[in-house]
DNA sequence: ACGACCGGGGTCTGCCATCGCG
DNA sequence: CGCGATGGCAGACCCCGGTCGT
C-alpha cells in the first residue's frame, strides 16, 4: 500500500516538476520523451559530469522502495546521473500490471532500467508483445530477469533478431519458448546469434550432414539455451564428447541431432567431470567401455546429471534389486529424481514387485500411472 | 485393458570482464 | 577515467501422456 501511494506521490512530484521550466534534454534521448525526466535539483549545470550521487534520484528511489545498497553494488554510476527516468519507468511498469514490489525489485537488480526513455520502453515492450500474448507474461519475465529486457538499448537489433530467428524457420511457438526460457537470447546482438547459427551449420557440414539449416534450427528448438552460450563452449564440448567416446562423425552427428543437443551447453569442466565420473562408476560395476558409449548414445542426458546425484541414483536402483544390465537397457529410469526413485522402490517392495519377472519399465511411468498400478497390485496382494 | 515406446513440456540468472567512447 | 554495452561464465533434471501393438 505504502509504495502504491509512493508511486502516486512521485507522479505528483513529477507533475509539479513539469510545471517548472528547468528541463533540459538529455542529448541521448528523443525530445518527446523528456517530459517525464527528472532534473537533478542539486546540480546547477547538468551537463557537467558529477561524481556525487544525485539526491533527488535517491529520494525517488527510496519512495519506490528500491534497495539502494544493491544499486550501489551493481551499477553505482546510475546514481550519479543527472537525468533518469525512474518516475516514467515506474508508471510504465505499473500500467503494464507490475505491482510496486516487482517494480522495486526490478530497479534494485538492474538499475540501468531507469535510464531508458518511455519511447524506448514502449517500443521494446511492443516488440516483445509480438511474441507474448499478454503483458502479464512479460512482467513475470522482467521480474525473473530484469537484465534480459533492459541490458540492451538497441531496439533495432531486437527487431533484426526476431526477423532472423523467424527466418530460420522457428515457429511462433518456438520463439515463445525461446523468449520465455532464455530471454537473454533477444538481447544478444544479431551478430552473436548469427555466429552461433553459422557455427552449428558448420558443425553439421563438418560431420557430413546434408541439411545444415535444418540441423541448426532443430538444435535451437531442442536446446533453447544454445544461443546464450559461446561457440567456444559448444565446440569444446563436442570435441570432448567425440574424443572421450571415440565417436565417428556419423555417430556424433546422430547424437547431436537427437537428444545430444541438450548437453552441448554444459560448462566444459562439468561435462568432462561427469563423463570421467561415469567412466569410473561403470568400470566399478564391471561394465565395458562399449557399454558406456552405448549408454550415452542412447541416453545423452546421463551426462547432464551431476556425479553425486547420478551415483546415488544408481546405488539406489541397484540396492532396490535392479541390475546394472537392466539399467543399461532402460536408462530412462535415471530421468527421475532420487527421491522419486527411492519412494517407488519402497512402494514396489511393499507389494512384492519382481523386477526380474516384470522388468523395470514401471520405474519410468507417470505418477498417475504408477499410483494406479500400485493400487491394483496391493488390491491383488490383499485378496 | 495393458504396457512399452517415444517424444515432448517445463525450465534459467546474476555476476564479472572487456571494450570503446566521450 | 567512468560508464554503457555486451560477451561469457558457473550452476546442474524431472516428469507426463499419446499411441500402438497385443
Amino acid at each position: 500500500m505504502a509504495a502504491v501511494s509512493g508511486i502516486r506521490t512521485l507522479i505528483r512530484i513529477h507533475h509539479s516538476l513539469v510545471l517548472q521550466k528547468s528541463f533540459r534534454h538529455s542529448p541521448l534521448q528523443p525530445a518527446s520523451t523528456c517530459i517525464t525526466w527528472r532534473h537533478c535539483s542539486g546540480n546547477n549545470d547538468p551537463t557537467l559530469p558529477t561524481n556525487t550521487e544525485n539526491k533527488s534520484l535517491l529520494e525517488n528511489l527510496n519512495v519506490l522502495g528500491v534497495d539502494l545498497k544493491m544499486v550501489r553494488q551493481r551499477q553505482p554510476g546510475v546514481l550519479r546521473r543527472s537525468f533518469t527516468n525512474e518516475i516514467g519507468l515506474a508508471q510504465f511498469l505499473q500500467d503494464k500490471g507490475a505491482n510496486h514490489k516487482v517494480i522495486a525489485s526490478i530497479v534494485s537488480r538492474y538499475p540501468r532500467a531507469i535510464t531508458r526513455s518511455l519511447d524506448h520502453l514502449e517500443e521494446r515492450w511492443q516488440l516483445w508483445r509480438n511474441i507474448f500474448n499478454t503483458d502479464a507474461e512479460i512482467v513475470s519475465i522482467l521480474d525473473r530477469s530484469p537484465e534480459s529486457f533492459f541490458r540492451s538499448s538497441d531496439n533495432e537489433d531486437l527487431k533484426k533478431n526476431i526477423a532472423f530467428l523467424t527466418s530460420l524457420g522457428l515457429k511462433s511457438k518456438d520463439l515463445h519458448r525461446l523468449l520465455t526460457t532464455a530471454p537473454r537470447t533477444f538481447s544478444n546482438t544479431l551478430e552473436l546469434n548469427k555466429q552461433m547459427v553459422e557455427f552449428l551449420e558448420d558443425i553439421c557440414l563438418e560431420l557430413g550432414g546434408k541439411n545444415p539449416e535444418q540441423f541448426a534450427t532443430s538444435i535451437i528448438s531442442k536446446n533453447v539455451y544454445i544461443l546464450i552460450r559461446s561457440t567456444k563452449r559448444v565446440r569444446t564440448n563436442i570435441n570432448n564428447l567425440k574424443n572421450s567416446l571415440m565417436l565417428s562423425d556419423a555417430e556424433l552427428l546422430a547424437l547431436l541431432e537427437g537428444n545430444g543437443a541438450e548437453i552441448m551447453d554444459l560448462s566444459n569442466e562439468y561435462l568432462k567431470k561427469n563423463i570421467h565420473s561415469l567412466e569410473e562408476k561403470m568400470s566399478l560395476l564391471g561394465c565395458k567401455r562399449s557399454d558406456m558409449k552405448k549408454l550415452i548414445l542412447n541416453y545423452p542426458m546421463i551426462v547432464y546429471i551431476g556425479a553425486a546425484t547420478l551415483n546415488s541414483k544408481l546405488d539406489c536402483l541397484l540396492k532396490g534389486g535392479i541390475t546394472i544390465k537392466q539399467i543399461l537397457e532402460k536408462p530412462k529410469v535415471l530421468d527421475y529424481s532420487t527421491q522419486n526413485i527411492t519412494e517407488r522402490l519402497k512402494e514396489l517392495q511393499r507389494v512384492g514387485y519382481d523386477f526380474e519377472k516384470n522388468g523395470i519399465n514401471i520405474m519410468d511411468s507417470s505418477k498417475k500411472r504408477f499410483v494406479a498400478k500400485i493400487e491394483k497390485l496391493s488390491g491383488i496382494s490383499e485378496e
